[in-house]
DNA sequence: AGCCGCGGTGATACCCTCTAACTGAATCTT
DNA sequence: AAGATTCAGTTAGAGGGTATCACCGCGGCT
């Protein structure tokens, strides 16, 4: 764990006070919503003035990409111990939501709405590819008998995106689902938008996940 | 148009103005997102200084409620007409494509992240309703011949967030996937989160959507 | 031992929301 | 017609936010 680059009192010292600034950072997301993250009030509440977290993050939106980073590496963390536990798709959809439900917050950090001029750094994306390939992994070793649809014959042309992943274009297709059906009743339900009705959110994921199993 | 109850000079003007603030935040929300919406910047480019607004708008919680109000009616009219015109499900899901990407912000302040504190007014949830009925029609109107799932029982005791509808369970079942689905993937369209895949997501849509028609 | 860099400080500039006191004009009332 | 009232709009200011600046003092390196 302790890396040697990680030697001089100095260094240890900033990284631990970083460590600190995110700590506080997650718990006034997980409470008031990343838009309402002040550097204030984590100062204050450090028994730090203001200026001083400056040191540390070139400005707001720096802590952001940080945080940003973490929960996608939280995700992909999340997904990888799934799937090395022998989980399927089943297993991963399961991991997924209880990550989810674990902060919501974190969820919307990630997948909710995007701030207009802001662009994620390229090892984000890095690690949403990640995630993705996990999604792939889990969609190949399902058996699957369905027609190929129009929209597989397109993906055949346009697969980069699934990093060399040998998977066919039906598998493709299958994962993409999966990423925008399970995300379709996850962000719904964590936005409250299933509030005045009274069924239960988690039996119509389970509806869902049965949906994309049996395909 | 021109209301009885809107025959005094200063009630015109007033709901002139009105109409100009959500005017001028229209324009910057669409630019800016609905988080950096700004009283001050408003009042500026019309010419007039900050807390005039207040005159109109209880404050930025009220403005931004209104707007939300009209996001949903706006909505709630793009499927009226869109039934109207004698539209099934394919139609339905056409306009509500073209209303997102037509203002994706205007879509965010609907479906997006919630602001933590806020609740929204319940005008709003009867709104809500009513394009959720429209869904429902369209549904109601399909062939359907599959068999009876966990959750259609469910529902069949948690159906009263379908305002007396007389759709079977599995109606109401298919009328929230076709509200899930095709938001999940308008939302990761809108968010961006498919700008680095180079696939067409018109045809994902699509393919949901045929999906959705043929169960 | 001495120097230098880094963490931390207060002051400051410029945003924002929102309140309070005040002004002038339009509208209502008598 | 004249007074009373309501209402749009103003400036001033409190309180909070991000971010920059010049300035200290201590810890660590040579």
């Amino acid at each position: 764990m302790t890396d040697a680059r990680t030697r001089t009192p100095r260094e240890r010292y900033r990284t631990q006070v970083r460590a600190e600034i995110k700590e506080h950072a997650w718990e006034q997301i997980a409470t008031a919503g990343a838009s309402a993250l002040s550097l204030n009030a984590i100062a204050k509440r450090m028994g730090m003035s203001g200026p001083a977290l400056y040191r540390y993050f070139a400005g707001r939106d720096e802590l952001i990409t940080e945080l940003v980073r973490d929960a996608y590496r939280s995700l992909a963390d999340t997904f990888r111990a799934a799937s090395g536990e022998g989980a399927g798709l089943a297993g991963l959809a399961h991991a997924m939501r209880a990550w989810a439900l674990d902060d919501p917050q974190r969820y919307f950090l990630v997948f909710g709405t995007p701030v207009p001029g802001y662009r994620a750094p390229d090892d984000v994306t890095e690690i949403a590819a990640e995630t993705m390939t996990a999604i792939l992994d889990a969609c190949a070793a399902l058996p699957s008998d369905r027609p190929g649809t129009p929209f597989d014959t397109h993906l055949e042309g346009h697969r980069q995106w699934a990093a060399g992943h040998p998977a066919p274009p039906a598998v493709l297709h299958r994962a993409l689902t999966v990423w925008t059906r399970l995300h379709g009743v996850l962000s719904l339900e964590l936005a409250g938008h299933f509030a005045g009705m009274a069924f239960d959110p988690a039996l119509l994921y389970a509806a869902e996940l049965d949906d994309l199993l049996e395909r």
